[in-house]
DNA sequence: CAGTGGTCTAGACCACGGT
DNA sequence: CCGTGGTCTAGACCACTGT
């Protein structure tokens, strides 16, 4: 008895692997309707509770598609999601087990571009504090960063000397982000940036631009270089 | 009563946001132990079972970190995590409302290079179902892949005719994947990509890898290469 | 209108793991 | 050991929505 409990029964994870097995076994195909959660509950002998917990689970993981009334039907096309956890440079490095170093580039305050301003959804003239900073694994260069932030949403920023700690880290840990933006993608480096990485200008780096808000407040958006040949993998 | 129900008591999703407000409130500070189930069930007037609804998905959502015996505490930095769609080509394109279009560009079974063979775990000489294909959105090339299809796992491949159906498509309808493995980066553009994407040699292209598997069998290994410009967007 | 999933409850047993 | 979260149950009411 694999995976049974008291009397044969079985949790919702056994539950939740059989109606699994089920649809890849194509006993349950493509776009076909399930039992309703009562008759499951009774052929496997449990809970209706039980059976609902599996089936749930089921749904967010992208294989069934629920609708009260309608019932339960398997997706046509499975729809697999891969779990992207938002980086915070400094944890990453050393996770990894490498020695985490940080270089304040440039720091200003002054309204930005007008599509920086338009992107933080705030008027061409409200100052934003810039800042351009490079990232160090082992001593040699890892991320490039170019950002902003605006200091309605966190005046105390102004005040944090962020030669010594890295804007991030520090906003992590006093600004409880209720929500966020992210764009991936791959640019050629420009100057500056080849410059700061220790590349040449044109190679192909792989980008993460990152707008985060509190409530309706934009706090800061950061677009990120990281070094050539870096990889992000996830798993699915 | 914003989000009461009968007699004042709390549905999960309250519990939740009063969980979550505490935390952002810092009444909960980052790396404190927070009332056990029992107690918080019998302090917002509900059962048990849904403060435990609640606050285990407050801990998959990254903010809280639970288990037994050691009750529960709140993350010192809050994981946050997006989601990515593992992407099908054909239907991305048409949820944008374009059209799409297909086109193989060469066929052949024999065995790969040694790294690809690798990274299949399989034995060098194994013969693989080799792919190059390019995606087209309202006739403009959108993504251009080269892929490697592990026969013995589908044998059925052998006998589809790949230039009017696009192998993504074909295999996410007859296979049921058990897992996989993403990976993202940016890369410079070789000389057939670029003719194939009709851009210049050398231009800096986002790129996705992706090696899925059936069970402990390696069925295919993709690597897209993505138009200039190409932006992937989520959110947190 | 009626069937299906969504959720709450009160009570119970259990597995894990800190002390 | 024993407190805490993890889970199951039986029953109930409710919300949504296809027919």
């Amino acid at each position: 008895m694999p995976s049974e409990r008291r009397g044969g029964a079985l949790g919702w994870q056994a539950v939740r692997d059989e109606a699994l097995r089920r649809i890849r076994a194509r006993e349950w195909p493509p776009g076909a309707l399930i039992p309703n959660e009562a008759d499951l509950a009774a052929e496997l002998g449990c809970a209706r509770t039980t059976v609902n917990r599996a089936l749930r689970d089921l749904a967010g993981a992208g294989y069934l598609d629920r609708r009260r009334k309608g019932g339960t039907r398997v997706m046509q096309t499975p729809l697999r999601k891969a779990i992207l956890p938002i980086p915070v440079i400094r944890q990453e490095v050393e996770a990894r087990g490498g020695s985490h170093g940080y270089r304040l580039l440039s720091r200003h305050l002054a309204p930005g571009p007008a599509a920086v301003q338009a992107r933080l959804s705030l008027p061409p003239d409200t100052p934003l504090l810039h800042l351009r900073a490079l990232h160090l694994i082992d001593d040699r260069p890892y991320v490039h960063e170019d950002r902003w932030i605006n200091p309605d949403a966190v005046p105390a920023i102004l005040g944090v000397d962020l030669a010594r700690i890295d804007a991030n880290s520090w906003l992590v840990q006093h600004v409880p982000f209720t929500h966020g933006e992210l764009v991936l993608g791959a640019g050629a480096a420009d100057e500056a940036t080849a410059a700061a990485m220790d590349c040449l200008p044109g190679t192909a780096l792989f980008t993460m631009e990152r707008l985060t808000w509190l409530n309706e407040a934009p706090v800061t958006l950061v677009t990120q270089h990281f070094a050539p040949g870096y990889r992000l993998g996830l798993s699915f």
